[in-house]
DNA sequence: TAGTGGTCTAGACCACGAA
DNA sequence: TCGTGGTCTAGACCACTAA
C-alpha cells in the first residue's frame, strides 16, 4: 500500500493533475498553478515543470489570463497496425497459416530492404491469411535475423508484431508502397480466386529505432480488403 | 538594423542556441547551460526555457552528466502530398486537364464525407491527370464551398492544395482508403489502357484545422503508378 | 574532482481576461 | 480589481560522467 519510495515533486503533481483530467471533457478547466502550489507545498517552477509536460503532451492547453484547460483531444498519430489487430478492428477473426518458416539467404532485393549485404542471414517466413476463415492474403516477411535471435526455435508467434513488441523492436515508422496488379497463377491457387483477378500488392519496410527489422510483400484479394490510412500530423 | 525592440531573453537564447547549431552534425555539442548563463548573464532557469523548446522541438538531446548535443534528425511526420509535389518528386512532369468544374448539389456519400447535409452546395472538379504526357489517373474531387467562396469564379488553378493553402485550409490530415479494381469502359477510355485493365482505387478525406474541406476519389492505372506511403510517429 | 544536466526553492513583475 | 499564466532571478543540492 505504499507509493513508489522517492516519487519527484512535479511527477508526483503531473499525475496528480493527469488523474484529476481524466476523462474531463476538453474545456473543463484544471487546477491552477497557485492552487497546486497550495496543495502540494512546492515552488510555482515545479508545478510549471508538471504542467508543462502535459501540455507538451497535448492533455492540457494553456490560455493566458484565464487558465489551463483539458485540450480537445489531439488527433492520434498514426499507429502501424499488424493484420490481427486490423481484421479484428474490422470485427473479423484473423487466422494465420503458416506455408513456410525458415532461415535464408539474403537475396539483392531484401538485402538492400534490410539494410543488409546480400547472403546474409534473413528469417522468411510466408503465412496465409483469413479473416472469418476465408483466404484474404498472402504474405511474405523478412526479417533480421540479427535482431531477433532464437526466433525460428521459439515457435511462431500468432502475431508478428506482438512478438517483435515484446522484443522491444516493434515498428513504429514504415515505408509502405501499395499497387494494383492481377493475381499469378500460384496466389490465385492460395488465395482461392481466378488467375488475373485483381489484388492489391502491398510492400513494408517495417523500423524500429531507426533499424529496419521487417521487410513484407503481401498480396490481398481485391474483392475482400480494401485498405485504410490515415496520414498527417497531429490537426 | 535594429533587432526586435523587446524581444523575451529565452527567445534571445534559443535562437542564439540555433543558429550556433544550425547544420552541425548530429552529436556535436551545444553549449552547456552555465555557459549560457555566463554568456547572456541570465539566470540558469531561463536558459533551460530557451533549451527545453529545443529539445522538445527535437533539434537537441540532453544527456545527464555529458551535455547537451545536436539531435539525430527526427524522421518528419507524414506531409500530405498532393498530385503535383507527388509527380514533381519523381521527377515526372504533372499536367491536369479539367474535365468538369461547377457546382453541384451533394450526394449523400459525398455529403456524408464532407459532413455536409445531402443538396447542400459543392464544388465537383473533374480532372485527367498526366505525367510526362501519359495519363496517369482521373480525379473527382469534391469540395466544400462554403469554405472556399469565390474558387469556381477564381480560374481554376494548378495545384488544388496550392490553393487551399493561400486560405488556409491545407489539409494536414487524411483519411485514406485504396483498393485495386478494374477499369470501367469510361475509365479506360480516359486512362488509354484497356477496360478490364488493372487499376488502383483511392479515395481520401482531407481535412485542415478539423474542417473536411476535401473528399476526392480518383482512379490510377495499376501499370504506372505505385503509390507510396510514410507511416508513423517520428522515430 | 570538475563539469554536466535534473530538480527545486521563494520569491518577483508583467500582460491579459473577467467581473 | 483580482486571478491567471508568462517570464525571470539567484541561488541550492543531487546523480551522473569523464578525466
Amino acid at each position: 500500500m505504499v507509493t513508489e519510495g522517492r516519487a519527484l515533486k512535479h511527477v508526483q503533481v503531473r499525475e496528480y493533475v493527469r488523474s484529476l483530467v481524466a476523462g474531463a471533457a476538453p474545456g473543463s478547466p484544471a487546477p491552477s498553478e497557485r492552487e497546486l502550489v497550495h496543495r502540494f507545498g512546492v515552488a510555482r517552477m515545479t508545478v510549471r515543470q508538471a504542467m508543462d509536460a502535459l501540455v507538451v503532451e497535448g492533455l492540457l492547453e494553456r490560455i493566458p489570463g484565464r487558465g489551463t484547460f483539458v485540450a480537445r483531444p489531439r488527433r492520434a498519430a498514426t499507429r502501424l497496425a499488424s493484420f490481427t489487430e486490423e481484421m479484428n478492428r474490422r470485427g473479423l477473426l484473423p487466422e494465420s497459416q503458416t506455408l513456410l518458416a525458415r532461415r535464408e539467404q539474403a537475396g539483392p532485393g531484401v538485402a538492400r530492404a534490410l539494410s543488409l549485404t546480400e547472403g546474409d542471414s534473413v528469417i522468411h517466413w510466408r503465412r496465409l491469411r483469413r479473416a472469418d476463415g476465408v483466404p484474404m492474403c498472402l504474405e511474405d516477411a523478412y526479417l533480421n535475423e540479427i535482431l531477433i535471435p532464437g526466433f525460428l526455435q521459439a515457435g511462431m508467434p500468432t502475431s508478428l508484431y506482438d512478438a517483435l513488441d515484446s522484443r522491444g523492436l516493434r515498428p513504429t515508422w514504415a515505408e509502405d508502397s501499395i499497387t494494383a496488379d492481377v493475381a499469378s497463377e500460384e496466389e490465385a491457387e492460395l488465395l482461392e480466386c481466378a488467375p488475373g483477378a485483381p489484388v492489391l500488392r502491398h510492400s513494408r519496410r517495417g523500423l524500429a529505432e531507426d533499424k529496419v527489422v521487417e521487410v513484407s510483400r503481401s498480396v490481398y484479394r481485391a474483392d475482400r480488403f480494401t485498405m485504410w490510412v490515415q496520414l498527417g500530423q497531429e490537426s
